[in-house]
DNA sequence: AATGAATGAGCATTCATTCAT
DNA sequence: TATGAATGAATGCTCATTCAT
């Protein structure tokens, strides 16, 4: 096997056995394991267990952001470019499941400090890129310009991120399924306030008498 | 001091210092630290790190629970319940914010293996009763039944627990509006699809046309 | 036993270790049976094997040249001081032998990379006082004003050193025979070449004083 | 390249790192580094590190040996025979610089337990022979007589290896300058005390009441 | 002859846990 | 109750050595 390939296989196996132990609980043992191979020979491929981590969480976020940069390029409408942006993210997530596992789970803020990483920046230009489109719905007046983009934008992920406890591939939904679910909850939600909502006052109502 | 309290008193250390850094990549000395102990006197009130991690999980889950119970047991309609229920996993999220933080990232099913820990019944269980909320508002007709309950279920909890990662106490927002906001979200996607929805008709164009 | 003095016994038992095998190929564990402790317990009392190292390097080496810059300060003549400071050499190598063993077969200048250590200044320190000895005989035309400082220096030190190969405290000589013999040896080799030894009385005058 | 040619290189390469580093800090790949090898083509030429070392120590130690045994053959005076041992001693040391800085800095004594090699013998040998040459001065007069043979070869061999530590090829003075420099002050240091030193009765004085 | 992938024993270090005081 | 010294198992990592190609 060539040595790329195995490269391949060892980051491969190390997003698997993260994932499902998380990073600190995960021995490099169970990496060798999973692979059948001896753990010092692991050490032929990667440098340390940190930048083994390092490794899988670089490609996934990048591609996640190039992705979103395509859709906000074009020249949809906002509530379409939400949807394909929600759409987006669902499969990117199924994509690189391990590595979103392990994402979510971990304080991945360390790997920051000591290399030329920047994770933390990453995300930050991802927000960024979601709050760009809620932006551009309000400013065509489909969106609520009443709401609070960072937290609609951190609404959304969220629920988005939740598949990850649930969405199964083999499941009887497929990812477009659930995408378009997720994509018409939300564009519900973020209609403008005082057009499509002057019949339904249940909604307001209800949310009153919620403090009550 | 007495036990007792001393016994709180490094509960919530260990919690807070399992939130801020994960259970296995905290250490004991980090406990011991938060409380100014030397760390072979906390042997003195827990057994081992794993008990100490038993014993945060068991309170706040069973309390939730509990609560979830109250709510489905009383009368008020389902939209109302329904908002309740967020309102209550929000505000028990916020109060227990390190348990929950904990709970999101580590995989605490270990905890079940080896002893009378039971979390994957409870959370079973406290599931079951959102569902129980969603099936009370399908019988009534006021939520669509055509929805997949557990989706909607998962998909509401996953927005929920994503204000773990955005939502600061002393922030711009209480959590009476966040649960506002998230239970009007999600009341619009719940609606009867025939009643509500005949004349929005942007939304289904959108979410078919997101495949193309 | 208090933890200072613990702590003592380990840099005692790590520079007998450390000169016996060499640092590198001490193994933490022999310093552990050095002293019947098991090598995890070591590092309640140290935080590297580096690190023990250089707390082994400090204090003897800075001593020394304590000790160099007493003689210079006195008002003996040059070689009195000289016979002194060859005696005083002597002396500190045979009372820190481990030291001394470990510094001159290991490379230590990778002590002085990481930290504070500054060995390699210490080292340049003390070769400064030795030659301002032999200058001070020099302008006082005693010593030879041809000759070479720096060779000289190094010529008497190296043999000086090179007791650590030979000299044992239970031998049949004192340390103050040895150190007589040297001086003598180096008193003689360095009277001015023009005065013509031929009487040269000076050397016994000088000699003679270095014991009172 | 032939396989004799290739052996050697590695030879020097190995002793080139091991003297920089010290055997047990130097790797096999430092090594093949130096040549421009892969570590495994290594174990073409040879069968272990320490055989390699031990293929080091041979030669060099045999050669001195052999040059002090003809120059003890010879018919020249004692004082001259000292003079060229010493200077042989220094020309050795120069020539195979890399060996000898091995051979101080580490403890090679293990080399003899496991093979053939008997370094320590050989060292043995060296000294006989050097003790021969200042018994012959003893005997012939010309050497002070009460001088403890032993120790004076340890004084002057010691001076001599000093000089590994400051001596450069490329430096002001050529080994022979060296080499002359310290013969005559050793042999100023020989001469019998009751005759060359008639007038300075000081020195012997002080020395035989040392041992009072 | 040389490569480079793989091995496996060994080492420094960490850390939960125990226990005498 | 609390301390702090000690334990010992475990873990990441290194490195000499082997071997198929």
């Amino acid at each position: 096997m060539s040595r790329k390939a195995r490269e391949a296989e060892i980051y491969e196996a190390a997003a698997r056995v993260f994932r499902r132990k998380g990073y600190h609980a995960a021995r490099i043992q169970d990496v060798a394991d999973e692979l059948g191979l001896h753990k010092g020979s692991l050490y032929y491929y990667i440098s340390t267990k940190e930048d083994l981590l390092r490794g899988l969480v670089e490609g996934p976020m990048q591609r996640m952001v190039a992705a979103t940069r395509e859709i906000l390029a074009t020249r949809h409408a906002p509530a379409q470019k939400l949807t394909r942006v929600i759409e987006m993210h669902l499969r990117h997530f199924q994509e690189s499941k391990d590595f979103f596992g392990i994402f979510l789970r971990e304080d991945l803020d360390f790997l920051d400090a000591n290399a030329e990483t920047d994770l933390r920046g990453l995300v930050r230009t991802y927000d960024a890129l979601w709050d760009e489109v809620l932006q551009e719905g309000i400013a065509a007046g489909v969106f609520d310009a009443e709401m609070e983009v960072p937290i609609v934008r951190k609404a959304i992920i969220g629920m988005c991120n939740g598949t990850y406890t649930w969405f199964r591939a083999d499941g009887p939904y497929p990812i477009q399924e659930i995408a378009r679910q997720f994509a018409a909850f939300a564009l519900d939600g973020l209609r403008p306030r005082d057009a499509a909502r002057a019949a339904a006052t249940t909604p307001s109502d209800l949310s009153s008498s919620s403090t009550a």
